[in-house]
DNA sequence: CAAAAATTGCAAACGACTTGCAAAATATAC
DNA sequence: GTATATTTTGCAAGTCGTTTGCAATTTTTG
């Protein structure tokens, strides 16, 4: 591993929510080019240490979002006011993926999820300051 | 209606799968810019006429598919070796997505849902060459 | 330690999409 | 129906996330 990999590696493995290349090249302008970056990310999800999927958000457009990879997936809503991210648990749609599949004589190989919208957090400060007088 | 809007709404309207605007930039290559083919896609949407997702595909890349507005959306599967897209029905992820946000007091405003893999005439277009003495 | 292989930074390129602007088409006002 | 205002278009250039060619540096191998 190189000093480069670790860093992104490192960095994913510690975050909490899902991590764009655009993050790690902000977090590591100063230590690797974003080439480096772009690079360290193919290699640690060719070799299955990450995982990734592709979000769109008004604000951010659209991007790859990385996690570690673990033996089951999950899957995350993506709040448009704070683009914070929530953990929306374990897949709960294989077997719904499955059935459909079936029906269709299909091959799954993946399938992507998320939902948009605004999280508890953000909703709670609209709702304040509606209520707010004056 | 301009004849550009009437156009794209028509080649959407007609196609039995999501189109993407590359697609659409093609077919109206000798009469349409690519700037105008994008201004009636994002027209139509804003007028209710068209649905849009984005969906990414090794061989094509991360592209915007759009569909026919209609009052109940489905999901799509999407084929990785012939680029078609099979039908997977009303979406019937609505009761999942109410629990999972509910749970979490998230708002969900909308949810992005699609599988790729092969369908089932390229699996069996490869299980027949596989089979194929000699 | 020398040669081969892998990795990096930089600059340029890529592809999907967007935008500024002036010309052309369309709608509205006399 | 011709002048005026509005909308739409094509073209060229720009944006943004990402990729690539290449030469230099680093790491591995013999
Ligand atoms: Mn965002
Ligand atoms: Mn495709
Ligand atoms: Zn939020
Ligand atoms: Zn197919």
């Amino acid at each position: 591993m190189t000093k480069a990999r670790t860093h992104v590696l490192e960095t994913i493995a510690q975050a909490k929510e899902p991590v764009s290349a655009r993050q790690l090249c902000g977090k590591f302008q100063h230590e690797h080019d974003p080439a480096t970056i772009y690079r360290a990310l193919h290699y640690l999800e060719e070799k299955g240490r990450l995982d990734s999927f592709i979000l769109h958000c008004s604000e951010h457009g659209t991007e790859r979002y990385y996690v570690l990879h673990v033996a089951e997936h999950r899957h995350w809503f993506h709040c448009e006011r704070c683009h914070r991210f929530t953990d929306l648990g374990l897949c709960q749609f294989d077997a719904l993926v499955a059935k459909m599949s079936a029906d269709r004589g299909l091959t799954v190989t993946s399938h992507t999820f998320y939902a948009t919208g605004v999280c508890s957090e953000c909703r709670a400060k609209t709702k304040v300051s509606v209520k707010t007088p004056g």
